[in-house]
DNA sequence: TTCATTTATTGAACTTGTTCAATGTTTTTG
DNA sequence: CAAAAACATTGAACAAGTTCAATAAATGAA
């Protein structure tokens, strides 16, 4: 499972294989079981996490009790609450696996020594991290401008690997709508083709 | 005015004297009036900029007209269009002046020099980035969880000094709602005092 | 200062999305 | 396999936010 790590290292900077047998070292494997927590609400994020298998959804909860859904991470995505992690800060976010998955985790103090030692690794971590920025900023703007029924459409058409594996609820939580309007979407949808 | 990147920049890492007059020479001064653009959809996005006096905002068109802001940026903050700008990409973004302004600018080749020559400004833009990241997340979940007269109130008590430079208009496209209805927003909270 | 332009307010009718409750369907688990 | 639990669908009543149009207020430029 290590392998897949190193295929989306490789994919992103050109690093010799010693460096890369270094970097990955760094890492620990962890196997989760569906419906358990990577982090919860309160604690201190002391991972960056590689899905090497499986699904997770990171997301809030809110004074009322609603779950806010910031991200789902499929294989080859990474996970962790940047806030917390870099800070040192309890967490306001919760990880959980919503598949049996398998994740690649490194610790702060490994990451740090990864900077130091391997300054491509800087460059990784950048270019990761604006991506993640730049999807954001995207996600914002069509927050701000677009309907319920355009966004559930834009979301099966941009994540179509990731919508097969996830219930209404989910899409629900991501989108900012009901799941009960997710289910009138969807009829609506099924009834103009 | 270069003095106020100085203490931005002194305020966020350790450099020498030195060093900080060899990065601080690799901006320009732009003065740019208000209503007058510095990036327009279309075009890419060769620089990085300082505000060091006045106000913008970064937004996008949508295909209906409408505008949806990203942000407002005031003296201290950081404007660009990252995806244009680091991946040499026709923007979708428009970055504007609201006041007469004046911005400290850096190119491409000069961000990448200082990475050179200067570690620590990596990490100066990195810390920003993330901060930047973070924000952006809360902004998500309040966004998919707050209903819009609470959104109107976290913005004005979060960015008092924004508040007062900017219009109804310009804070409903920040929200994502009609201006009318900050209006109605407004008024009902006028009234339950 | 004055006139033109932009911005803000208001109301009425409308659209989008929510809530609640009931029912049916699928998935999990012992 | 059967029972329980989780998930999905539907409708009716409601709430949140939009749109359009009219008017008032503020700002800016000559």
């Amino acid at each position: 499972m290590i392998e897949s790590l190193r295929q989306y290292v490789a994919h992103h900077i050109s690093i010799s294989e010693n460096e890369m047998e270094e970097f990955c070292n760094l890492f620990h494997k962890k196997t989760i079981k569906k419906k358990t927590f990577l982090l919860r609400e309160g604690e201190v994020c002391e991972f960056e996490g590689f899905v090497a298998k499986g699904l997770f959804r990171v997301y809030h909860i809110d004074q009322n009790g609603f779950e806010q859904i910031l991200y789902f991470a499929i294989e080859n995505w990474w996970i962790t609450d940047i806030d917390s992690f870099t800070n040192g800060k309890p967490s306001q976010l919760f990880i959980e696996a919503l598949e049996d998955s398998e994740v690649l985790l490194i610790s702060k103090k490994d990451k740090e020594f990864a900077y130091a030692k391997l300054p491509l690794i800087e460059k990784l971590f950048r270019v990761m991290t604006q991506k993640t920025h730049v999807a954001l900023q995207r996600r914002m703007i069509d927050n701000l401008s677009k309907a319920a029924d355009q966004r559930y459409l834009d979301f099966i058409e941009k994540y179509p690997n990731h919508y097969k594996r996830l219930t209404n609820l989910q899409i629900a939580a991501y989108l900012g709508i009901s799941h009960e309007f997710v289910s009138k979407i969807r009829r609506k949808i099924a009834s103009r083709k």
